[in-house]
RNA sequence: GGUCGGUUCGUCUAGGGGUCUAGGACACCGCCCUUUCACGGCGGCGACACGGGUUCAAAUCCCGUACCGACUACCA
């Protein structure tokens, strides 16, 4: 049986990268008949939040990945951890490193980090801790006698590790590369790796799948899973989403747009994001690339990954590019394509929490909402459009577009007498449908003298307060007699 | 600095020695449709990082360079 899981760390909200890399998991569990797991992994205490780890599990619900199990808390199993770390150390396969901890300093860690290995270069080598091989008597009596220890594994002067990543193929590192890492803190605390791999044997994880910031780590996990005797799992490293110009994407610089949240509090559907998601980084090698979860599921392989990083494409600066432009192209895609059924509910959810939903709509007035609804979904991207660009659909009370206005409008005075005369004569329409309405228009359009258009994007002015949408015809007709009368004759927005 | 990895249109990608004057998608531009448009149809722009090899033949294999990235913590 595979078994995978998804392991994040809970320092913030389900970043886009992890995001994907839940799907990817999901996606290959699924595709082999296996199991999805989660781990959270909360052992850097003083960054884990139990609101992100909220944070991360709605986002994961709203893509609609639930683990086959229980969720893991990662610390929960610290003791288990430390005993492993106490149990290689009695074994002789980890030791008791007594040098006084390094104070962190203000500077960014990472430069620092890249400083010291910069100059111990050529000069220090990863095995010359001098507790490295202090006699166990020597080494148990400071201990006794309360000296502070870290425990580090005691990697081989000689040899290599090598695996063989799902992705990046054969991968290789000599033993003088690796330092000798620490497993337990001074604290007790036990370390990242040390904890990866007790859970992961724990969880009888078979296949592991996630970034490629991880592939350097994996060497060094494979020498604590060789230390504690047991075979390591399959290994497959997920290329890297980055930031537009090759950055790292980071929730840091690049704020609320790294967030999973976002893009469903935004009007994503999750079916379009994870389309979208699943597209990066990874191919079908079909030309077809609107895909339902059950395809993806069934085409996914691990061959079908890239080895190249992705970069999501948006511009800050830009509010019609907040997101990546595919992104968006891909929900409006699924809003204009999907089964009408299946789009309702969202739109219903939407109209709710805009404050504009009527119970009618699902009662007598259920077909006159569909049709409404599919009428103006051909133009919309998010589900946020239904309440925002179609609000003229669902209230009195909406906002005229100034771009309407100008060009539709008060560029020709003589809409303002026209338009309500056309009411006028709308209301001695019987049958309010297309073809009268159409003959109506036509006729009051060649008495003025005026263009058709002319009267059709003055009324669509009027009507829906936009200089878009749909045929005037279906918005005559959808928005009924009484209403397009009304909206002819308000004069509101010709004292904008 | 070291180790490792990567490099095909602006972006996501197909391709893995000949079928490549490099295919698709998004974006962009133009035309058509038309009462508007963000729909639809048609078309256009646009890439094998660079330099050496190997080969009859290289986007595809090898080497070097450049650039980008990851790791190099008593973070995860």
């Amino acid at each position: 049986m595979i078994r995978v899981r998804f392991a994040p760390s809970p320092t913030g909200y389900l970043h886009i990268g992890s995001a994907r890399t839940a799907l990817f998991n999901y996606l290959y569990a699924r595709h082999v008949g296996g199991k999805f797991l989660l781990r959270i992994e909360d052992t850097d205490i003083a960054r884990s939040t139990d609101e992100s780890t909220r944070s991360i599990l709605e986002g994961l619900a709203w893509l609609g990945f639930q683990p086959d199990e229980e969720i893991v808390f990662q610390s929960n199993n610290a003791d288990k951890h430390r005993a492993a770390a106490l149990k290689l150390l009695e074994e002789g396969k980890a030791y008791r490193d007594f040098t006084p901890k390094a104070e962190p300093t203000d500077k960014n860690i990472k430069e620092t980090i890249a400083d010291r290995a910069r100059q111990n270069q050529g000069v220090k080598s990863m095995r010359d801790n001098p507790f490295r091989d202090l006699s166990k008597a020597e080494s148990d009596a400071k201990a006794a006698a309360g000296e502070p220890f870290a425990i580090r594994l005691k990697v081989p002067v000689e040899g290599k590790t090598s695996f063989e990543d799902g992705v990046y193929g054969l991968s290789e590192r000599d033993y003088a590369e690796i330092e000798d890492l620490v497993l337990l803190r001074s604290d007790g605390h036990p370390l990242y790796n040390l904890a990866v791999v007790c859970d992961d044997i724990e969880m009888e994880i078979t296949d592991i799948i996630r970034g490629q910031d991880h592939l350097t780590n994996t060497h060094k996990q494979i020498l604590i899973y060789e230390a504690l005797g047991k075979t390591p799992p399959r290994f497959a490293h997920l290329p890297l989403i980055l930031a537009p110009g090759g950055k790292k994407l980071s929730k840091r610089i690049h704020g609320e747009i790294v967030s999973m949240t976002t893009y469903r509090d935004h009007g994503f559907l999750a079916a379009a994001f994870r389309n979208f998601l699943a597209l990066l980084g990874w191919s079908p090698k079909t030309e077809q690339e609107i895909m339902t979860l059950d395809e993806l599921v069934q085409s996914f392989t691990l061959e079908g990954i890239h080895r190249n990083n992705a970069i999501f494409n948006f511009d800050a600066n830009n509010p019609k590019r907040w997101t990546d432009d595919k992104a968006i192209w891909m929900n409006a895609e699924y809003i204009r394509t999907m089964l009408l059924d299946e789009l309702l509910p969202f739109v219903k959810a939407e109209l709710k929490s805009a404050k504009l939903w009527r119970d009618e709509y699902d009662d007598e007035d259920k077909a006159w909402f569909e049709n409404t609804v599919n009428l103006i979904r051909e133009r919309f991207f998010t589900l946020k459009d239904f309440s925002e660009q179609g609000r003229a659909y669902f209230s009195e009370d909406f906002d005229f577009d100034e771009t309407a206005v100008n060009k539709n409008l008060k560029k020709f005075p003589d809409l303002k007498v026209w338009l309500p005369e056309l009411a006028t004569r709308f209301e001695s329409l019987e049958d309010f449908t297309h073809d009268p309405i159409h003959e109506t228009v036509g006729n009051f359009a060649a008495e003025k003298g005026a263009k058709l258009g002319q009267i059709m994007n003055g009324a669509r002015a009027l009507l829906t307060g936009l200089a878009v949408g749909p045929s005037m015809l279906a918005v005559f007709e959808t928005l009924g007699k009484e209403k397009s009368i009304l909206r002819l004759k308000s004069q509101i927005a010709w004292n904008l």
